[in-house]
DNA sequence: CTGTATTTTTAGACTAATCTAAATTAATTA
DNA sequence: TAATTAATTTAGATTAGTCTAAAAATACAG
């Protein structure tokens, strides 16, 4: 059995490494989990002799097979429970962040697969995060940030990178969320903000190039 | 805010206190938290200093207001999510009993709210036990234990006081379950076992004073 | 390629919750 | 009521996770 914490750190390498590298820093993993880099470094100790991260002095760590299990549980959880805090408990999904931060650190095999069934074994969570199935299989799904779109393209809002309740709230007031059809219609090269149309409503709106960063959209045929 | 373990030590001495006493031991907690007696009367001097007990050396313990408002919060919290389980989830009445156990130190208000409101409000458990209403009011039930009823006596389940899976998953068995009607046919006073007949089978049944005991029925009608 | 800056690790200490063994207080019984 | 037994508390130690300060290793810049 393995503590809330040390699943906190195996979470925090996993989402660094997803980041493209093969190895993470001990001050990155210090940053994600808000622990001194110190302590940061004798968990690493601790995770390494349980055979969950590949880990040599001063020079980063990876997950092993086992590890990077555990972190797909914890995420499938977390997931799963995003979207039952959603959809059977309407809450927004600016709400649900902390909440089932705790929630993904119960442990019981039977409860996430009654959850799963309950939630008709949904494949995306209410922010566009795949969920994993139980076998640690998920669909990524291919999308960019709409910071990378054209003039003209039509796009689809398909998730978020900032996942903060003030992220979320904000572009919530601004008529985006998930699913909701774009049309780029101008691009400002001095500050690489754009100006887009929202479907059905044909609503014109600008965003600034901080939001449509942290935007993923996928093109529309 | 309070850690897991305090939580479960103002639970341990709230029920005992349930049980009629005005105070309660400090064995009587250890053996309840499964914690040695030493390790109790350290957190008892933690949880006197935080204001949750009355405490004097060698005198036992009882709760202050506010202690028995944090108990009465996880008992209102482990009961909703045992009724969700079972409700929602399709849980036995047997296999709830840990994961809630679990669940009960989730700390959200909001969320507990939404449970209640997506249960219905609900006013017991799926073991027959009342569920404190977010003032931590509830309905007790004058019930009493099958073993003190008589010759005749028609009576309904609605309680258990046994709540391990094996005393459950043994009168499930036998076919008795929260809600079912039973007539007491026969006493034997030799060792205190009863023969009763179930409605609506109107099967007849032999039951042991162990079992009687730990069964919670009221008087119909 | 050498010196400085940055990153990481070590060393030593702290807190919460636990333990065992010993001491103390309370309860019981002869 | 005195002596024994039982319950409780104290004392001292342990583990997990954390910290700060200092030392060591690595990276980078001139």
């Amino acid at each position: 059995m393995n503590s809330f914490t040390e699943e906190n750190y195996l979470k925090a390498i996993y989402k660094l490494l997803e980041k493209g590298a093969k190895k993470v820093s001990t001050n990155s993993i210090s940053e994600m989990v808000d622990t001194a880099p110190a302590s940061v470094t004798d968990m690493l100790k601790k995770l390494a002799s349980k055979k969950y991260i590949h880990y040599e002095k001063y020079q980063g760590v990876s997950l092993t097979a086992n590890g990077r299990k555990i972190a797909v549980e914890i995420i499938r959880k977390h997931r799963l429970w995003e979207l039952f805090l959603v959809e059977k408990l309407s809450f927004r999904w600016d709400e649900v962040h902390d909440i089932a931060e705790q929630l993904e650190h119960i442990q019981s095999e039977l409860l996430i697969e009654k959850m799963d069934r309950f939630l008709q074994y949904p494949k995306f969570d209410p922010h566009g995060d795949p969920i994993p199935d139980v076998k640690g299989n998920m669909h990524a799904q291919k999308s960019t940030p709409l910071s990378e779109s054209g003039v003209s393209d039509r796009v689809i809002i398909t998730g978020v990178i900032d996942h903060s309740p003030l992220f979320l709230q904000h572009i919530e007031k601004m008529g985006l969320s998930l699913g909701k059809e774009l049309t780029i219609r101008e691009r400002y090269d001095y500050d690489q903000s754009y100006h887009i149309t929202i479907k059905p409503d044909k609503a014109l709106t600008h965003i600034s190039y901080d939001v449509a960063k942290n935007i993923l959209v996928t093109l529309k045929k």
